[in-house]
DNA sequence: CAAAAAATGATTGACGCATATCATTTTGAG
DNA sequence: CTCAAAATGATATGCGTCAATCATTTTTTG
């Protein structure tokens, strides 16, 4: 009925309250026969430590850090705001939330903003973007817990990844046009970020991958590049589509969607091309609904944010990982958007 | 820095610890004045109270029921497999987690099963199913927590829903459908298990609405009822098929999908006719990646069971509920479905 | 076997809160 | 002003754990 504390453990072991609590908190010093008949205790028992009662006796406050690219563009807004209203919550859990924000295209911005949490002794950290190893290990070495947010860094890095599977995601956006052609032949014009960026790159590699097995007669333009800079996305888009006639679809692997809009919008293009683009925004709201874009696949910041908290939460503890079901981006249609404020 | 304890409230509000735990707990025999001093303080200490601290003081264990249907099918067992991957976590949270079966197209059943809850002073409950409304009051009126999962019940019955929106999941496979028709002309047969089915309807509503406004084009055949039994599906499809040439897709809105697969298998028409069904199962898989099933719509019943375990931890102690995001259902195609075991 | 080292036991005070008791003060009614 | 009722203060115990101290026992070593 009630679970067993740590006293009944002792008391079952034959020892003292005193050792099972070394044996428990590792605090060395205690006989290897004694060490083996608490623990075969805890078994039989089924001993969990009280958490709750451990945090308040040692008076810990978890410490986390969130580290974001500046609100530059909507994406990580969302992030941000996701955080904002977590923040009862995690005050009333005893976790202080902090967020650092680093300059979002400045190379050694994560970095150093990594470096500077060194000292402050958090108990764990959330972190965007290619981390720089140095930083990373450091950070772990003196036992801070990190995890990696929205594109995977190499494994000794951190403690977890929480994020999409975006070669899959590409993989997906090629199967919907695939899907909208119906056998029929089709081009594609593809934009993306940069190349450089891995998870822009993944998806691209998943989408070729579909369309090359599955839709054979379905051809693929050159990469445009945008930096995500709606202007660049606008002009280039616009020259594409002037040069190379008979366009069917538009996937766009990265950011600058407004750009993407405008031109489909001013062209008058949106009963001929079938658009795919990433991650909802206000105005991709708008473009769905009015049938200009058609498919938008969405990470769910919110949701990865939520999926942090409580991973970090957990792990600072050295509890194991809640069990969290693979992250599906959802595909919006103008039919399942969320209602505007959730 | 650390957060103020209720001495620190009590000290700034001027009065005892002993007054200010009055107000706090609401015990009563407190002057008018004193309430308005306490909340101040409070207010402007920002305090919150440490809901460990009073849990283990009081040492309190909570106890949650799901009520469930028995595992006829694989979308209820997805829920029990999840709930037993939390267990762990439960334990640890301190939370004694128990599962009621009811036997699943029983009228009755789910109302006695809650009705056998009633003297065991549970916290707080979730359950499958049209709740009698009786029993549930009975339930909240003894000031346990209902919450009710996948199909909603009346506002009056429950604390909270945690599912879809059903209408959103029809409209958008009438989306899908329509996207791939590109305009052209089409028909589509439509399956059911039930129209008294309040998820199945309301898929259905939803469908019918998209169709009729966006792709007056596609037409609609009169709803098959399966019961969601494999063997009805098959034979009223297969008896549909024949009758009505010319279909270009099938939307199954209920379950019996394993009999829909077969018979589409069968007459080979994976080629001609977009499939678009309702929850992932192993055999769904299968079909999805042989083509013989174009998309699945997937309510993620395991993210559903996390959200309803951490919803009733919050509200059994009278917090706010967490932050949670719009639930929408995945939309799978052969290219995104999770790895097998997550 | 003696002395040193290692292991164990016994106990205590936080941590923040719930809950209870009892003494004391303040308030209101007559 | 008096007395009862209401409000308040002071204080204690327990929840399960951590962390620490000190005394005592057992084991090891030379």
């Amino acid at each position: 009925m009630k679970s067993p504390t740590l006293l009944d453990v002792a008391q079952l072991a034959g020892v003292s309250y005193a050792t099972a609590d070394r044996v428990l908190n590792r605090r060395g010093n205690v006989a290897e026969k004694s060490v083996r008949k608490v623990e075969e205790a805890m078994a039989q028992l089924g001993y969990i430590r009280n958490v709750a009662a451990a945090n308040l006796s040692r008076n810990r406050r978890h410490r986390l850090a969130f580290v974001l690219p500046r609100q530059s563009h909507s994406f990580f807004g969302r992030m941000h705001e996701q955080l904002r209203r977590a923040e009862h919550h995690m005050k009333a859990a005893r976790v202080q939330l902090d967020i650092v924000e680093f300059e979002a295209f400045d190379a050694g911005a994560l970095d150093t903003a990594l470096t500077r949490l060194l000292g402050q002794k958090y108990d764990g950290i959330a972190f965007v973007g290619q981390g720089h190893s140095e930083a990373l290990a450091a950070l772990r070495a003196q036992g801070t817990k990190v995890v990696s947010l929205v594109s995977d860094a190499p494994e000794h890095c951190r403690d977890h990844y929480i994020g999409i599977d975006n070669v899959k995601a590409g993989r997906t956006a090629a199967r919907l046009i695939g899907m909208t052609h119906r056998g029929k032949a089709g081009h594609v014009i593809l934009t993306a970020g940069s190349l450089e960026v891995r998870d822009h790159s993944d998806r691209i590699y998943g989408f070729k991958e579909v369309l090359r097995s599955d839709f054979p007669q379905i051809t693929v333009s050159e990469l445009i590049e945008t930096k995500d800079q709606d202007r660049l996305m606008r002009e280039a888009l616009r020259a594409r589509l002037a040069e190379e006639d008979g366009a069917t679809a538009i996937y766009n692997a990265g950011a600058g969607n407004d750009g993407l809009i405008e031109v489909v919008r001013m062209l008058d293009l949106r009963a001929q091309l079938f658009c795919v683009v990433h991650e909802v925004s206000g105005k991709i709201r708008e473009a769905l609904e009015e049938g200009v874009i058609d498919v938008a696949i969405d990470q769910r910041p919110e949701i990865e944010m939520n999926r942090a908290l409580a991973l970090l939460q957990a792990i600072v503890d050295d509890l194991p990982p809640p069990p969290a079901p693979e992250l599906i981006p959802a595909i919006y249609v103008r039919d399942n958007l969320p209602d505007e404020h959730s």
